[in-house]
DNA sequence: TGGTGTTTAGCAAGGT
DNA sequence: ACCTTGCTAAACACCA
């Protein structure tokens, strides 16, 4: 299963030199400590001597733990009974069991710590982080900084996941970035490396559109969105590596001569994006793409063809273009983050805040759905939580405790 | 001028 | 071996 997903192989080296030092990847449910929700499932990215992913991932309830295998140090970091801990509530349970048994001083001493406990070594790094008052106990557990620490995600994933967790299923290419900053400070470093790759599959890869501000909303950028037909890029909601590249399938079809995935001398400019929206006229921009293109840009959506949407919007971005989004994710349901599966996004961000975001938008999504004429339950886009603001996103704050939102 | 967006190219790794 | 996916670098154009 994990066999199929490329683990940044290429930058194993990366890892080792980082594996002087206790290490571990960890994404979890919800780490507030108030409430025990969400904590039914977790995922692990940590290197563990002695274990190995096959081993991991049959008894667990969260059926999986990353492992990098072979990594020769202890779990120093993660030591049992950390101060670190204090306040990490009940509902935790099913962490412990993800373990192997060499881990045992942990998943028994305090079984809803295991996997928490190096993450807090990011607090470290960030004075945002360091705040945290859980940090403040024995500082020197925690000396590897996560900045090393590259998240198990393809650039894709995280640009998919950022672009589902937005209430506007829409960001900025500099909105995306600061999600991504946010939610993993590996990305803090090395910016003009990451960012030029995001920028490449954006462009790239067709399962992203781009979506022109509209003239009311100036500002640097257009916005980016999920193709709606994009819904099976990351299957069981695992988003380590797509299960198969998104096409346009207009594209698809003229592409029977194409050589290999990546470029074609037959992406004419009208395809894809004529029959996807309902009015579909693509900006100046998206029919200059050369014939080679493997992706025409014509998939952008005018803004100026969507009717404004009155919806109150929990978010910054441009109402009408968000109505445009869901009205096409509605098209065509998106099911694939509905999945809990341990590399979800829904494991990365707080269950918690899922299923707050998941109120508003739900709400937001009648009324918008209401105005659109449609009548439908929410299956698409907006099922699955979201956050507001990349800010409130991060991830190590959910971890770090942090009083999320409705604490109630 | 810097950010954004597009395109090309090379390479690595995994799958068939 | 070949194909596909993903990452990285780089060049270039456009625009606020």
């Amino acid at each position: 299963m994990l066999s199929a997903v490329k683990m940044e192989g290429h930058e194993h080296s990366d890892w080792s030199a980082y594996y002087g030092e206790p290490e571990c990847y960890t994404s979890v449910g919800n780490m507030t400590q108030h409430t025990g929700l969400g904590m039914n499932s977790m995922s692990t990215y940590m290197s563990i001597p002695g274990m190995t992913s096959t081993s991991n991932m049959t008894s667990s309830p969260m059926n999986m733990s990353y492992v990098n295998t072979g990594v020769n140090h202890s779990m120093a970091g993660m030591s049992p009974g950390s101060g670190a801990m204090h306040g990490m509530g009940a509902g935790m349970a099913g962490m412990s069991v993800a373990l192997t048994p060499n881990m045992s001083p942990i998943s028994t001493q305090s079984p809803s710590m295991n996997a928490l406990t190096s993450y807090s070594n990011m607090s470290a790094m960030s004075p945002m982080y360091g705040q945290s008052n859980i940090r403040s106990r024995e500082p020197k557990t925690y000396r590897r900084s996560y900045t090393h620490a590259k998240p198990p995600y393809s650039y894709i994933s995280l640009i998919t996941m950022a672009l589902q967790q937005s209430t506007t299923k829409m960001l900025t290419l500099n909105e995306l970035y600061q999600w991504i900053q946010d939610l993993f400070p590996f990305y803090r470093q090395n910016q003009q490396r990451w960012q030029n790759s995001i920028r490449h599959s954006l462009s790239f890869n067709d399962c992203f559109l781009k979506v022109p501000r509209s003239p009311d909303k100036p500002g640097k950028g257009s916005f980016w969105a999920l193709h709606p037909d994009s819904g099976n890029m990351f299957e069981n909601g695992c988003y380590l590596r797509r299960q198969k590249r998104f096409r346009c399938e207009k594209d698809l079809g003229r592409e029977t001569g194409r050589k290999t995935s990546e470029g074609g001398p037959n992406s004419s400019p009208e395809s894809c994006n004529s029959n996807e929206s309902p009015h579909p006229t693509p900006s100046v921009k998206d029919v200059k793409r050369p014939v080679s293109d493997p992706k025409p840009r014509q998939q952008v959506m005018s803004p100026a063809e969507h009717a404004p949407t009155p919806v109150p919007q929990t978010h910054h971005l441009p109402s009408q273009q968000h109505s445009v989004l869901v009205h096409e994710a509605h098209l065509k349901p998106e099911h694939h983050y509905s999945f809990n599966h341990p590399f979800s996004i829904n494991n990365l961000m707080s269950s918690e805040q899922q299923q707050h975001h998941h109120k508003m938008d739900l709400k937001t999504y009648e009324q918008m759905m209401q105005y659109h004429g449609y009548s439908s339950p929410m299956t698409g886009a907006l099922s699955m939580g979201s956050m507001s603001t990349p800010t409130d996103t991060s991830y190590y704050q959910g971890v770090y405790s942090r009083p999320i939102m409705n604490s109630s």
